[in-house]
RNA sequence: GCGCCCGUAGCUCAACCGGACAGAGCAUCGGAUUUCUAAUCCGAGGGUUGCAGGUUCGAGUCCUGCCGGGCGUACCA
């Protein structure tokens, strides 16, 4: 593809009188397909030459020479469109993707680059609820496209292990705790204790001072209160793990907040040194006021810390450990203050690699009655939801597809895509309302949709009897010269680009959107094009299209998170 | 109050550096299955892109103001 943009690049730049990288860089594949393969608008040629786009598209019309692979040069309006011959395109793009296969979309762009990621971050003693969803499927999916672009990605998981509300829940466990119940009721104990602790609060205010002391206690080193706390982490790390496994989600640390304890008095003392510490209203802070970032406040009133100290700590660490050329924070969109400011002080701190980080927010997840809080012990677990999801794909398996082995684990991969697709299909930003229907939905926009085209493919090569790697060409492409087949085609050379872009702008929805439109395209395919028990030569070109499709669509699934199953 | 984000079809959302008639899904209605899985496909209706200005050859996209919603704004994370 790249050394037919090449072709038409310079013969553009030819009649046109430009230069062959603007020629090049001012190519982009038209929004309508039946417009062409590519398309070059005149607007800045014109502006340049105060002369009209469409005079000057004409007359580069006219004037270009059109030989293979080129078809046909037209103009339309301002644009100039060009065309190839049936199956240049194709020529250009599928042989390539069979002979890469799962490498198909990868490249060595990021090579040498590490990046680290900050993700899904769970508190430890709560549940792990739907609204822990987002960041670790964005993260997750944001790992995978930066180790696709060839980057060295570190996954870190910044377990919300420490902090004053492990003082609330020492005294709750102190005061109403029972280790056996503990054992059996694990995290949903845990947050019983959490909410009658914030329930008995308002009776008496003084159980918050009780909490606070006990966090300095636990800061301390205090051995009761350490032994206690070990055992909340114990008992959500083991919840998580399986949550993660259910995600197939990996992380290279596991380390919380924790961790970083013994590294904040360095950073506090170099902030001291640094002359950034001010004492106000009994705290320690940084004022930021002069960036009109407002204060950060390093310690309490108790000279206990908070997770900005933890983070700043966990900042540093961070670089000296990995060198990374990139830190990431997959953190929700109501933390941009805090992100914006523990750059700033990074930046006081003289500390360059400041440049290099960057908050990756996203929506809040908003529930229609608006009366999800945790410490009212509302929360749906997110592991209820997919275990829904999977016991509607298996119900949906029994229905279509009775006699299908493996109907467990298929059902696995459909209900968890349906359920991780859900929060990747749209932009990171937006807000997203929790909605039943919509989260278990299998049809439409979906991620079964999507594993459903894939499938169908490989049912194609099931019912042909034909191993995909036995698709040894030559082809014949220039038989697939139908509108649906040259759409194929496209959808499956753009994937490169979604990629890219997706890469760039940490944004996975511009991959999920991309398959969504070649899943469209591929199930039109199907209805209109037979592709067993035509000509032959036809039948290979189109077992090699829809291969080439299949592939894409499984790499892409990949990067996402979602399997892609054979049979559904 | 101030700051940031969002506002596109009844609902949920797309629209790459501003560019060709603003596109999908859901829902509604009507159709398609002796042929490779109907978790699919085809068709229909449905839009003053919140409002008002501005910049530009050209604005959903950029700028200003306003309206609506959300989040944040000192000892939670």
């Amino acid at each position: 593809m790249e050394t037919l943009k090449q072709r038409v690049a310079e013969a553009a730049a030819e009649a046109l009188g430009i230069a062959l990288e603007e020629a090049r860089s001012a190519l982009e594949p038209p929004r309508d397909p039946r417009m062409g393969d590519l398309a070059l608008p005149c607007f800045a040629l014109a502006k340049r030459l105060g002369r009209n786009p469409a005079e000057i598209a004409a007359a580069a019309a006219a004037r270009m020479r059109c030989a293979p692979p080129l078809a046909s040069v037209r103009a339309a309006g301002p644009y100039l469109n060009f065309a190839f011959v049936p199956g240049a395109v194709a020529d250009a793009v599928i042989g390539r993707v069979l002979a890469e296969g799962q490498a198909f979309g990868t490249s060595r762009a990021g090579a040498g680059q590490t990046v680290v990621i900050d993700f899904s971050s769970p508190n430890i003693a709560k549940p792990f609820g739907i609204h822990h969803l987002r960041s670790t499927v964005i993260g997750a999916a944001i790992g995978r496209i930066l180790r696709a672009r060839g980057h060295d990605v570190v996954g870190i998981n910044h377990l919300g292990d420490w902090g004053t509300q492990f003082g609330q829940l020492i005294v709750a466990f102190r005061r109403w705790g029972d280790e056996e119940r503990l054992a059996a009721g694990k995290i949903p104990y845990l947050l019983e204790l959490y909410v009658r602790f914030n329930a008995e609060k308002k009776e008496q205010p003084a159980l918050q001072d009780e909490a606070r002391a006990a966090f300095r206690a636990l800061e301390l080193g205090d051995p009761q209160a350490r032994a206690l706390w070990r055992r909340f982490r114990e008992v959500s790390e083991a919840e998580f793990r399986r949550i993660y496994d259910l995600l197939g989600v990996r992380f290279e640390h596991f380390t919380g907040e924790s961790f970083y304890e013994e590294h904040m008095p360095a950073v506090v003392a170099e902030l001291e040194r640094q002359g950034l510490l001010v004492e106000s209203e009994d705290a320690t802070i940084v004022d930021l006021g002069a960036d009109g970032l407002g204060v950060s406040i390093i310690k309490k009133a108790d000279d206990s810390t908070l997770y900005m100290t933890r983070d700043l700590a966990a900042a540093i660490y961070r670089f000296e450990t990995f060198r990374f050329s990139r830190a990431l924070y997959v953190v929700g969109a109501a933390q941009t203050l805090h992100f914006k400011q523990m750059f700033r002080v990074l930046e006081l701190l003289g500390r360059p690699f400041a440049k290099h980080m960057a908050h990756v927010p996203f929506g809040l997840l908003r529930f229609r009655d608006a009366k999800m809080s945790t410490r009212e012990g509302r929360v749906i677990y997110l592991e209820e939801v997919l275990e829904r999801a999977v016991e509607l794909a298996r119900s949906k398996i029994r229905e279509k597809n009775p006699g299908l082995e493996d109907a467990d684990r298929v059902a696995r991969a459909v209900g968890i895509g349906a359920v991780v697709f859900n929060d990747l299909k749209n932009r990171r930003i937006k807000d997203v309302t929790f909605d039943w229907d919509e989260i278990l939905a299998f049809e439409g926009d979906t991620g079964p949709y999507l594993q459903y085209a894939h499938a169908r493919i490989a049912s194609v090569f099931r019912k042909a009897a034909r191993q995909p790697a036995a698709l040894l060409g030559p082809f014949r492409f220039a038989l697939l010269d139908s509108q649906v087949e040259r759409d194929l085609t496209r959808a499956v050379s753009l994937y490169l680009e979604a990629v890219a872009r997706a890469a760039a702008e940490h944004e996975p929805s511009i991959i999920s959107q991309h398959l969504l439109d070649l899943a469209a395209v591929l199930n039109r395919f199907y209805i209109e094009c037979r592709i067993l028990g035509v000509d032959p030569d036809l039948s290979e070109a189109r077992l090699a299209l829809v291969r080439a499709a299949q592939i894409t669509l499984r790499n892409g699934l990949a990067l996402l998170g979602l399997e892609a199953p054979d049979e559904m």
